[in-house]
DNA sequence: CGGTATTTTGAGTATCGTCAAGGCCAGTGG
DNA sequence: CCACTGGCCTTGACGATACTCAAAATACCG
């Protein structure tokens, strides 16, 4: 295949930003400076990107894959913080050093940015720096989103909680979601172990969990990673989540529901 | 006192925005400008200030007092998602709707700034910016540790956690710290039943937590809502947080402790 | 001093963490 | 082609912990 040589990168070639949901509103010139100043990055899983403490030397856009943000706490606990997919962004642009580990969860592509160039277009272009806060707000959201679901007193309704949340802000990825005979299928994109790490539990505990939400008929197991909704309204109740969002949430399902059948 | 009338807002007069920390560092006509287009509210206890869907009326900005972010589940439990305390701002200001409420939790008294010559100013304020992502950051670090708190497996664990938060995050506070015969007195803001909403947890839980920490020495309880620290290291253990950030912890707890002694 | 709200205590049950063992799958090497 | 190995997921048993409901004690306020 042709490969454009990168200037000392191990990877070279360019990234292709233009299907990233969250970069899609940038003017085409903005787009284009980016991919200029980006390098693509193939991750395995395993790898550690950065850690607690320093401050990353690139700013980051995950184009698929997915990374963990996470701590190791004094105890052992390691404790996921957040999940970043396709189009989100990561490397503290304005901040000091990062309080958290980057760790690559599954098979992974980036895009890099130098720091330097990235900072000097953000300079230029105000909808770059718009996009940066949306990310930003987003990440807010899910530390929330993340927080109702620890909250919850039971593990089964923190694993219902996540099932929901990956339908939800989760659902424009690529593998996540298919609707098959009827049914939502939801590959669970972590192993069970990460699950653990970010519901606060033990994989013991998830599997237990998992196996009573399939008792109470909320989803049936194919596979280890790959379930399916059979009763939404039951996966809600053991939820708790909130009144006016979950009705919300069962319109919206219905509807991936019909779009993905078609 | 002499009152300068306002526009029709019920209270009058002008917010004092200097001493907060999180406006210290605006220029001076900043500052002033902004004192012109806020007006003081007082605010007691219970009050809902905005509820979750509605974008706020304004944009406001704690001056003392403490007001909690919640939402009300469908299982009845109700969540605190933060606390907003002198110097925190609030309201939506790129953000669509709100989606949580926000209630005053002890009685408050805030600055609120009207949302269009807010938006004006903000445009001509790059230093307004600037301080409003600061603020934005800030909130997303304390939802983070509110995640790892909240990750914690035991009451007791997610109790320490808090006030060893409370000790650091809120450590501005006026009438949170105190040292007194060479011990940290700590005044816990907020009713326990709050307390249990915040940690994801009940009442009696929390009490029987703070009477745990009392057993095995960490803390003695002086009153219902005063606590004195009395072994940094137990509370730390018991709280399982982070290794390097618990020596800082302890640090700064030291330094805060012969602070407030002198 | 009485009344109310908050906090605490108690007892019983459900859930979870822990430790240990077993099963499933994929990749490896004979 | 098949046994073997290692990683991950599941299951079981048991003790610790937390939730629930109910009642008592304490603090708070007028």
């Amino acid at each position: 295949m042709a490969e454009i040589k990168g200037d000392g990168g191990s990877a070279a070639g360019k990234c292709d930003l233009l299907h990233l949901r969250s970069l899609k509103e940038l003017p085409k010139e903005t787009l284009n400076a980016l991919e200029g100043i980006g390098r693509p990055l193939r991750l395995s899983a395993g790898k550690t990107l950065a850690s607690e403490g320093e401050r990353p030397q690139f700013i980051g856009c995950v184009v698929n894959g997915i990374l963990r943000m996470q701590k190791t706490l004094q105890d052992g606990r390691q404790q996921i913080l957040g999940l970043l997919v396709e189009g989100d962004m990561f490397g503290q642009i304005l901040n000091g050093p990062l309080n958290y580990d980057i760790e690559v969860a599954t098979d992974a592509e980036i895009c890099a940015f130098k720091r330097e160039p990235f900072e000097e277009l953000l300079m230029h272009e105000p909808e770059l720096d718009r996009v940066l806060m949306l990310n930003m707000l987003n990440e807010l959201d899910r530390a929330r989103d993340w927080m109702i679901i620890l909250a919850n007193p039971r593990v089964k309704g923190r694993l219902a909680g996540f099932i929901l949340v990956l339908c939800t802000r989760f659902s424009e990825l690529d593998d996540v979601l298919q609707a098959r005979n009827g049914f939502l299928d939801v590959k669970i994109p972590i192993s069970r172990a990460d699950l653990a790490h970010l519901l606060g539990t033990r994989p013991e505990s998830i599997s237990r969990a998992f196996h009573g939400l399939a008792d109470i008929g909320a989803i049936s197991i194919l596979s280890p990673d790959l379930i399916e909704i059979r009763n939404v309204d039951a996966l809600i109740a053991e939820s708790g989540e909130e009144l006016e969002l979950s009705n919300a949430f069962r319109r919206d399902l219905k509807q991936i529901l019909s779009k993905r059948i078609e």
